[in-house]
DNA sequence: GACATTCTGTAACGATCGTTAGATACTTTG
DNA sequence: CAAAGTATCTAACGATCGTTACAGAATGTC
Protein backbone atom coordinates (compact mmCIF):
# COMPACT_ATOMS: atom_id res chain seq x y z
CA UNK A 1 0.00 0.00 0.00
CA UNK A 2 2.69 2.16 0.00
CA UNK A 3 6.70 2.47 -0.39
CA UNK A 4 8.26 -0.62 2.42
CA UNK A 5 11.28 0.68 4.22
CA UNK A 6 14.98 -0.22 3.41
CA UNK A 7 15.98 -0.61 7.14
CA UNK A 8 15.77 -3.38 9.50
CA UNK A 9 13.85 -1.81 12.53
CA UNK A 10 15.61 -3.67 14.46
CA UNK A 11 19.02 -3.49 13.33
CA UNK A 12 18.27 0.18 13.58
CA UNK A 13 17.64 0.40 17.38
CA UNK A 14 20.68 -1.66 17.91
CA UNK A 15 22.49 0.75 16.46
CA UNK A 16 21.27 3.37 18.12
CA UNK A 17 21.03 1.67 21.58
CA UNK A 18 24.88 1.31 20.93
CA UNK A 19 25.49 5.34 20.06
CA UNK A 20 23.84 6.06 23.49
CA UNK A 21 25.42 3.54 25.51
CA UNK A 22 28.94 4.49 24.11
CA UNK A 23 28.51 8.26 24.41
CA UNK A 24 25.49 8.87 26.86
CA UNK A 25 22.23 10.76 25.63
CA UNK A 26 23.71 14.06 25.27
CA UNK A 27 26.97 13.80 23.62
CA UNK A 28 25.41 11.50 21.34
CA UNK A 29 24.03 13.55 17.78
CA UNK A 30 21.05 13.01 15.77
CA UNK A 31 23.52 12.84 12.98
CA UNK A 32 25.89 10.59 15.04
CA UNK A 33 22.61 8.29 15.05
CA UNK A 34 21.48 8.62 11.39
CA UNK A 35 24.96 7.85 9.91
CA UNK A 36 25.58 4.27 12.51
CA UNK A 37 21.59 3.10 11.80
CA UNK A 38 22.36 3.63 8.28
CA UNK A 39 19.52 6.16 7.69
CA UNK A 40 18.71 9.94 6.96
CA UNK A 41 17.33 12.28 9.49
CA UNK A 42 14.02 12.81 7.58
CA UNK A 43 13.46 8.98 7.90
CA UNK A 44 14.80 8.63 11.11
CA UNK A 45 12.73 11.20 12.66
CA UNK A 46 9.81 9.44 10.61
CA UNK A 47 10.17 6.00 11.76
CA UNK A 48 10.96 6.91 15.70
CA UNK A 49 9.94 10.17 16.32
CA UNK A 50 12.49 12.61 18.60
CA UNK A 51 15.57 12.06 20.04
CA UNK A 52 14.06 11.21 23.24
CA UNK A 53 11.64 8.84 22.10
CA UNK A 54 14.49 7.11 19.81
CA UNK A 55 16.25 7.17 23.46
CA UNK A 56 13.43 5.23 25.18
CA UNK A 57 13.29 2.37 22.24
CA UNK A 58 17.13 1.65 22.46
CA UNK A 59 16.69 1.72 26.09
CA UNK A 60 14.17 -0.89 25.95
CA UNK A 61 16.54 -2.88 23.49
CA UNK A 62 18.94 -2.84 26.27
CA UNK A 63 16.95 -4.16 29.27
CA UNK A 64 15.35 -7.11 26.89
CA UNK A 65 18.41 -8.02 24.96
CA UNK A 66 21.01 -7.71 28.34
CA UNK A 67 19.24 -7.20 32.09
CA UNK A 68 16.40 -9.49 31.56
CA UNK A 69 17.84 -12.00 29.82
CA UNK A 70 21.17 -12.64 31.57
CA UNK A 71 18.35 -12.97 34.68
CA UNK A 72 16.58 -15.52 32.86
CA UNK A 73 19.35 -17.44 31.55
CA UNK A 74 20.85 -17.94 34.90
CA UNK A 75 17.93 -18.64 36.47
CA UNK A 76 16.96 -21.09 34.22
CA UNK A 77 19.92 -22.94 34.04
CA UNK A 78 21.84 -22.27 37.62
CA UNK A 79 20.96 -23.37 41.20
CA UNK A 80 20.05 -20.15 43.09
CA UNK A 81 23.09 -19.83 45.06
CA UNK A 82 25.15 -20.66 41.97
CA UNK A 83 22.62 -17.51 39.75
CA UNK A 84 24.04 -15.10 41.81
CA UNK A 85 27.45 -15.61 42.30
CA UNK A 86 27.83 -16.28 37.86
CA UNK A 87 25.77 -13.14 38.35
CA UNK A 88 28.42 -11.04 39.71
CA UNK A 89 31.31 -13.05 38.09
CA UNK A 90 29.73 -12.09 34.85
CA UNK A 91 29.22 -8.61 35.36
CA UNK A 92 32.96 -8.39 36.45
CA UNK A 93 33.82 -9.99 33.47
CA UNK A 94 32.43 -7.64 31.14
CA UNK A 95 33.48 -4.76 33.13
CA UNK A 96 36.99 -5.98 33.00
CA UNK A 97 36.88 -6.87 29.42
CA UNK A 98 34.99 -3.79 28.36
CA UNK A 99 37.57 -1.67 26.52
CA UNK A 100 35.41 1.46 25.49
CA UNK A 101 34.22 1.68 29.42
CA UNK A 102 31.14 1.62 27.91
CA UNK A 103 29.84 0.43 31.72
CA UNK A 104 26.28 -0.30 32.07
CA UNK A 105 23.86 1.13 29.58
CA UNK A 106 21.11 1.13 32.64
CA UNK A 107 23.22 2.51 35.41
CA UNK A 108 24.47 4.94 32.96
CA UNK A 109 20.99 5.97 31.52
CA UNK A 110 20.11 5.86 35.84
CA UNK A 111 22.56 9.07 36.65
CA UNK A 112 21.88 11.52 33.00
CA UNK A 113 18.67 10.89 32.46
CA UNK A 114 16.35 9.71 35.17
CA UNK A 115 16.10 12.99 37.03
CA UNK A 116 15.65 14.82 34.40
CA UNK A 117 13.13 13.02 32.65
CA UNK A 118 10.66 11.27 34.96
CA UNK A 119 9.35 8.56 32.90
CA UNK A 120 12.37 7.08 31.80
CA UNK A 121 13.24 7.41 35.09
CA UNK A 122 9.86 5.15 36.19
CA UNK A 123 11.20 2.41 33.74
CA UNK A 124 15.06 2.71 35.39
CA UNK A 125 13.43 2.28 39.11
CA UNK A 126 11.07 -0.55 37.73
CA UNK A 127 14.01 -2.29 36.07
CA UNK A 128 16.06 -1.99 39.36
CA UNK A 129 13.54 -3.40 40.92
CA UNK A 130 13.13 -6.80 38.94
CA UNK A 131 16.31 -7.09 39.40
CA UNK A 132 15.81 -6.83 42.85
CA UNK A 133 13.07 -9.29 42.53
CA UNK A 134 15.56 -11.65 40.80
CA UNK A 135 18.04 -11.90 43.94
CA UNK A 136 15.38 -12.21 46.36
CA UNK A 137 14.08 -14.95 44.26
CA UNK A 138 17.58 -16.66 44.46
CA UNK A 139 18.21 -16.03 48.03
CA UNK A 140 14.93 -17.33 49.18
CA UNK A 141 14.98 -19.94 46.66
CA UNK A 142 18.61 -20.69 47.98
CA UNK A 143 17.24 -20.68 51.80
CA UNK A 144 14.72 -23.15 51.12
CA UNK A 145 17.14 -26.11 49.55
CA UNK A 146 19.56 -25.42 52.45
CA UNK A 147 23.00 -23.34 50.37
CA UNK A 148 22.35 -20.44 52.38
CA UNK A 149 21.77 -19.35 55.71
CA UNK A 150 18.22 -18.92 56.79
CA UNK A 151 18.81 -16.56 59.11
CA UNK A 152 18.97 -13.66 56.47
CA UNK A 153 16.83 -11.15 55.68
CA UNK A 154 15.97 -11.68 51.83
CA UNK A 155 14.38 -8.71 51.17
CA UNK A 156 17.38 -6.64 53.09
CA UNK A 157 19.59 -8.85 51.38
CA UNK A 158 18.41 -8.51 48.04
CA UNK A 159 18.69 -5.08 48.22
CA UNK A 160 22.11 -4.94 49.08
CA UNK A 161 23.06 -6.85 46.30
CA UNK A 162 21.41 -4.49 44.24
CA UNK A 163 23.55 -2.01 45.71
CA UNK A 164 26.82 -3.75 45.33
CA UNK A 165 25.98 -4.21 41.21
CA UNK A 166 25.12 -0.60 40.88
CA UNK A 167 28.65 0.38 42.75
CA UNK A 168 30.32 -2.16 40.80
CA UNK A 169 29.48 -0.26 37.51
CA UNK A 170 30.53 2.71 38.88
CA UNK A 171 33.89 1.67 39.85
CA UNK A 172 34.05 0.28 36.47
CA UNK A 173 33.81 3.38 34.20
CA UNK A 174 36.71 4.68 36.49
CA UNK A 175 38.85 2.09 38.06
CA UNK A 176 38.29 -1.19 36.38
CA UNK A 177 41.00 -2.97 38.34
CA UNK A 178 39.46 -6.62 38.58
CA UNK A 179 40.86 -7.22 42.43
CA UNK A 180 38.90 -3.89 43.40
CA UNK A 181 35.53 -5.61 42.03
CA UNK A 182 36.01 -8.67 43.43
CA UNK A 183 37.45 -7.13 46.54
CA UNK A 184 33.72 -5.16 46.71
CA UNK A 185 31.49 -8.22 45.81
CA UNK A 186 33.71 -10.97 48.13
CA UNK A 187 32.15 -9.54 51.13
CA UNK A 188 28.62 -9.72 50.23
CA UNK A 189 28.99 -13.31 48.35
CA UNK A 190 30.35 -14.37 52.16
CA UNK A 191 26.89 -13.72 53.55
CA UNK A 192 25.94 -16.68 51.46
CA UNK A 193 28.43 -19.65 53.23
CA UNK A 194 26.72 -22.02 55.57
CA UNK A 195 28.52 -21.37 59.13
CA UNK A 196 31.03 -23.80 59.67
CA UNK A 197 30.30 -26.87 62.17
CA UNK A 198 31.63 -28.37 65.13
CA UNK A 199 34.57 -25.35 65.27
CA UNK A 200 34.50 -22.78 68.14
CA UNK A 201 36.07 -20.33 65.31
CA UNK A 202 36.38 -20.77 61.69
CA UNK A 203 39.57 -18.13 61.52
CA UNK B 1 50.04 46.38 38.66
CA UNK B 2 46.79 45.67 37.03
CA UNK B 3 42.55 45.99 36.49
CA UNK B 4 41.16 44.25 39.61
CA UNK B 5 38.74 41.14 39.19
CA UNK B 6 35.12 42.10 40.04
CA UNK B 7 34.40 38.89 40.95
CA UNK B 8 35.21 36.07 43.97
CA UNK B 9 36.86 33.60 42.64
CA UNK B 10 36.33 31.26 45.18
CA UNK B 11 32.03 31.78 44.84
CA UNK B 12 32.06 31.56 40.67
CA UNK B 13 33.59 28.30 41.11
CA UNK B 14 31.05 27.75 43.40
CA UNK B 15 28.78 28.59 41.11
CA UNK B 16 29.89 26.29 38.32
CA UNK B 17 30.10 23.47 40.59
CA UNK B 18 26.49 23.89 41.36
CA UNK B 19 25.58 24.70 37.43
CA UNK B 20 27.75 21.15 36.63
CA UNK B 21 26.67 19.10 39.70
CA UNK B 22 22.71 20.17 38.31
CA UNK B 23 22.72 19.00 34.88
CA UNK B 24 26.08 17.55 34.24
CA UNK B 25 28.78 17.92 31.83
CA UNK B 26 27.15 18.02 28.48
CA UNK B 27 23.87 19.55 29.27
CA UNK B 28 25.46 22.46 31.11
CA UNK B 29 26.40 25.23 28.43
CA UNK B 30 29.24 28.38 28.76
CA UNK B 31 26.23 30.51 28.72
CA UNK B 32 24.66 28.75 31.74
CA UNK B 33 27.89 29.67 33.14
CA UNK B 34 28.58 32.94 32.57
CA UNK B 35 25.19 33.75 34.34
CA UNK B 36 25.11 31.83 37.07
CA UNK B 37 28.78 32.64 38.03
CA UNK B 38 28.05 36.51 37.30
CA UNK B 39 30.14 37.19 34.57
CA UNK B 40 30.60 37.29 31.19
CA UNK B 41 32.43 34.67 28.84
CA UNK B 42 35.64 36.31 28.14
CA UNK B 43 36.47 37.12 31.71
CA UNK B 44 35.41 33.29 32.19
CA UNK B 45 37.99 31.93 29.86
CA UNK B 46 40.72 34.92 30.86
CA UNK B 47 40.09 33.42 34.33
CA UNK B 48 39.46 29.90 34.09
CA UNK B 49 40.54 28.82 30.77
CA UNK B 50 37.76 26.12 29.05
CA UNK B 51 34.93 24.35 29.73
CA UNK B 52 37.10 21.13 30.47
CA UNK B 53 39.44 23.24 33.12
CA UNK B 54 36.40 24.83 34.54
CA UNK B 55 35.03 21.54 35.07
CA UNK B 56 37.73 20.52 36.51
CA UNK B 57 38.21 23.33 39.06
CA UNK B 58 34.38 22.51 40.19
CA UNK B 59 34.91 19.22 40.50
CA UNK B 60 37.71 19.77 42.77
CA UNK B 61 35.78 22.58 44.64
CA UNK B 62 32.97 19.68 45.44
CA UNK B 63 35.64 17.36 46.18
CA UNK B 64 37.24 19.56 48.90
CA UNK B 65 34.22 20.68 50.59
CA UNK B 66 32.24 17.87 50.44
CA UNK B 67 33.82 14.24 50.49
CA UNK B 68 36.77 15.46 51.78
CA UNK B 69 35.15 17.69 54.59
CA UNK B 70 32.54 14.83 55.38
CA UNK B 71 34.98 11.92 55.84
CA UNK B 72 37.53 14.75 57.99
CA UNK B 73 34.60 15.37 60.07
CA UNK B 74 33.12 11.78 60.96
CA UNK B 75 36.22 10.51 61.63
CA UNK B 76 37.52 13.50 64.10
CA UNK B 77 34.33 13.72 65.84
CA UNK B 78 32.74 10.04 66.38
CA UNK B 79 34.10 6.70 67.08
CA UNK B 80 35.04 4.62 64.05
CA UNK B 81 32.07 2.27 63.74
CA UNK B 82 29.56 5.38 64.62
CA UNK B 83 31.60 7.33 62.12
CA UNK B 84 30.82 4.78 59.24
CA UNK B 85 27.34 4.32 60.94
CA UNK B 86 26.82 8.34 60.74
CA UNK B 87 28.30 8.26 57.32
CA UNK B 88 25.38 6.25 55.73
CA UNK B 89 23.07 8.42 57.56
CA UNK B 90 23.82 10.99 56.27
CA UNK B 91 24.02 10.04 52.55
CA UNK B 92 20.83 8.25 52.80
CA UNK B 93 19.11 11.83 54.65
CA UNK B 94 20.74 14.02 51.76
CA UNK B 95 19.38 11.40 49.22
CA UNK B 96 16.15 11.70 50.48
CA UNK B 97 15.69 15.36 51.12
CA UNK B 98 17.79 16.23 47.58
CA UNK B 99 14.71 17.31 45.80
CA UNK B 100 16.28 18.42 42.23
CA UNK B 101 18.15 14.76 42.57
CA UNK B 102 21.21 16.24 41.94
CA UNK B 103 22.67 13.37 43.71
CA UNK B 104 26.69 12.75 43.90
CA UNK B 105 28.50 15.09 41.63
CA UNK B 106 31.65 12.94 42.12
CA UNK B 107 29.70 9.48 40.85
CA UNK B 108 27.63 11.51 38.27
CA UNK B 109 31.17 12.61 36.62
CA UNK B 110 32.54 9.04 36.94
CA UNK B 111 29.55 7.84 35.22
CA UNK B 112 29.25 11.16 32.22
CA UNK B 113 33.17 11.93 32.23
CA UNK B 114 35.39 9.55 33.22
CA UNK B 115 35.88 7.08 30.68
CA UNK B 116 36.15 9.60 28.59
CA UNK B 117 38.76 12.30 30.03
CA UNK B 118 41.30 9.75 31.03
CA UNK B 119 42.95 12.74 33.43
CA UNK B 120 39.52 13.41 35.50
CA UNK B 121 38.99 9.73 35.37
CA UNK B 122 42.03 9.72 37.35
CA UNK B 123 40.99 12.40 40.12
CA UNK B 124 38.29 10.20 40.64
CA UNK B 125 39.56 7.05 41.08
CA UNK B 126 41.66 8.83 43.50
CA UNK B 127 38.44 9.98 45.27
CA UNK B 128 37.43 6.53 45.51
CA UNK B 129 40.45 5.07 47.04
CA UNK B 130 40.25 7.94 49.62
CA UNK B 131 36.85 6.96 50.62
CA UNK B 132 38.12 3.34 50.77
CA UNK B 133 40.88 4.67 52.64
CA UNK B 134 38.61 6.12 55.17
CA UNK B 135 36.38 2.62 55.47
CA UNK B 136 39.52 0.77 56.05
CA UNK B 137 40.95 3.10 58.87
CA UNK B 138 37.39 3.16 60.71
CA UNK B 139 37.16 -0.67 60.39
CA UNK B 140 40.78 -1.43 61.49
CA UNK B 141 40.22 0.94 64.23
CA UNK B 142 36.93 -0.22 65.50
CA UNK B 143 38.81 -4.15 65.32
CA UNK B 144 41.40 -2.46 67.61
CA UNK B 145 38.74 -0.70 69.95
CA UNK B 146 36.55 -4.20 70.44
CA UNK B 147 33.53 -2.52 68.60
CA UNK B 148 33.41 -4.87 65.70
CA UNK B 149 34.35 -8.04 64.84
CA UNK B 150 38.07 -9.21 64.21
CA UNK B 151 36.83 -11.66 62.05
CA UNK B 152 36.40 -9.35 58.93
CA UNK B 153 38.81 -8.91 56.28
CA UNK B 154 39.08 -5.13 56.57
CA UNK B 155 40.22 -4.57 52.95
CA UNK B 156 37.64 -6.33 51.31
CA UNK B 157 34.81 -4.67 53.62
CA UNK B 158 36.04 -1.22 53.01
CA UNK B 159 35.27 -2.36 49.26
CA UNK B 160 31.88 -3.29 49.90
CA UNK B 161 31.08 -0.01 51.76
CA UNK B 162 32.42 1.71 48.83
CA UNK B 163 30.31 -0.01 46.33
CA UNK B 164 27.31 -0.01 48.46
CA UNK B 165 27.59 3.82 49.58
CA UNK B 166 28.17 3.79 45.04
CA UNK B 167 24.69 2.35 44.85
CA UNK B 168 22.93 3.84 47.15
CA UNK B 169 24.18 7.03 44.99
CA UNK B 170 22.97 5.84 41.58
CA UNK B 171 19.05 4.18 43.31
CA UNK B 172 18.70 7.57 44.99
CA UNK B 173 18.70 9.25 41.46
CA UNK B 174 15.78 7.21 40.53
CA UNK B 175 14.12 6.04 43.24
CA UNK B 176 15.29 8.05 46.28
CA UNK B 177 13.00 6.40 49.11
CA UNK B 178 14.27 5.70 52.50
CA UNK B 179 13.01 2.23 52.98
CA UNK B 180 14.91 0.52 49.64
CA UNK B 181 17.68 2.93 50.72
CA UNK B 182 18.13 1.64 54.48
CA UNK B 183 17.53 -1.82 52.70
CA UNK B 184 20.78 -1.42 50.80
CA UNK B 185 22.69 -0.57 53.39
CA UNK B 186 21.33 -2.34 56.49
CA UNK B 187 23.36 -5.32 55.68
CA UNK B 188 26.52 -4.38 55.13
CA UNK B 189 26.57 -2.64 58.87
CA UNK B 190 25.25 -5.38 59.95
CA UNK B 191 28.23 -7.19 59.31
CA UNK B 192 30.02 -4.55 62.15
CA UNK B 193 27.74 -6.09 64.80
CA UNK B 194 29.57 -7.99 67.43
CA UNK B 195 28.42 -11.83 67.72
CA UNK B 196 26.04 -12.35 70.69
CA UNK B 197 27.81 -14.51 73.48
CA UNK B 198 25.83 -17.58 75.47
CA UNK B 199 23.43 -18.19 72.62
CA UNK B 200 23.21 -20.74 70.02
CA UNK B 201 20.83 -18.77 67.49
CA UNK B 202 20.41 -15.07 67.37
CA UNK B 203 17.56 -15.40 65.59
C1' DG C 1 -1.96 3.75 -15.91
C1' DA C 2 -3.88 6.98 -12.24
C1' DC C 3 -4.16 7.54 -7.54
C1' DA C 4 -3.18 7.39 -2.59
C1' DT C 5 0.23 6.41 0.65
C1' DT C 6 4.54 5.85 2.64
C1' DC C 7 9.52 6.15 2.52
C1' DT C 8 13.84 8.49 1.06
C1' DG C 9 17.12 12.24 -0.17
C1' DT C 10 18.76 17.07 -0.47
C1' DA C 11 18.84 21.01 1.67
C1' DA C 12 17.99 23.98 4.90
C1' DC C 13 15.60 26.15 9.10
C1' DG C 14 16.48 28.91 13.49
C1' DA C 15 18.79 28.09 17.73
C1' DT C 16 22.52 27.26 20.34
C1' DC C 17 27.15 25.50 20.93
C1' DG C 18 32.30 26.63 22.59
C1' DT C 19 35.23 30.15 21.78
C1' DT C 20 37.52 34.54 20.55
C1' DA C 21 38.62 39.60 18.22
C1' DG C 22 38.95 43.92 19.42
C1' DA C 23 37.87 48.01 21.85
C1' DT C 24 37.39 49.94 26.41
C1' DA C 25 37.77 50.44 31.57
C1' DC C 26 40.41 50.24 35.53
C1' DT C 27 44.58 49.89 38.53
C1' DT C 28 49.50 49.93 39.66
C1' DT C 29 54.22 51.44 38.60
C1' DG C 30 57.40 54.91 37.08
C1' DC D 1 50.56 62.21 33.78
C1' DA D 2 52.27 58.31 30.92
C1' DA D 3 53.03 53.51 30.36
C1' DA D 4 52.04 48.86 31.14
C1' DG D 5 49.11 45.25 32.21
C1' DT D 6 44.97 42.93 33.24
C1' DA D 7 39.75 42.71 33.36
C1' DT D 8 35.57 43.56 31.13
C1' DC D 9 32.32 44.49 27.43
C1' DT D 10 29.85 44.04 22.88
C1' DA D 11 29.67 41.44 19.21
C1' DA D 12 30.47 37.96 16.54
C1' DC D 13 32.98 33.72 14.59
C1' DG D 14 32.29 29.02 12.40
C1' DA D 15 30.39 24.73 13.79
C1' DT D 16 26.93 21.92 15.17
C1' DC D 17 22.53 21.17 17.38
C1' DG D 18 17.45 19.01 16.85
C1' DT D 19 14.20 19.23 13.54
C1' DT D 20 11.59 19.81 9.19
C1' DA D 21 9.88 21.51 3.99
C1' DC D 22 9.71 19.74 0.00
C1' DA D 23 10.34 17.07 -4.02
C1' DG D 24 11.06 12.54 -5.82
C1' DA D 25 10.93 7.33 -5.56
C1' DA D 26 8.66 3.03 -4.61
C1' DT D 27 4.68 0.29 -3.42
C1' DG D 28 -0.49 -1.01 -3.06
C1' DT D 29 -5.44 -0.58 -4.98
C1' DC D 30 -8.54 0.44 -8.61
Amino acid sequence: MARPREFNETDAVQSAMNCFWQRGYEATSMRDLAASMGMSAPSLYNAFGDKQRLFARALERYLDCNARDLVHRLESSLPPKGAIQQFFAEIIDHSINDRERKGCFLVNSALEVAPHQRELGAVIAKQFGEIEAFFKRCILAAQADGTTPRGLDASDTARLLLGVLLGVRVLARSAPSRSLLEGVVRPALALFDLPRRKRKKTR
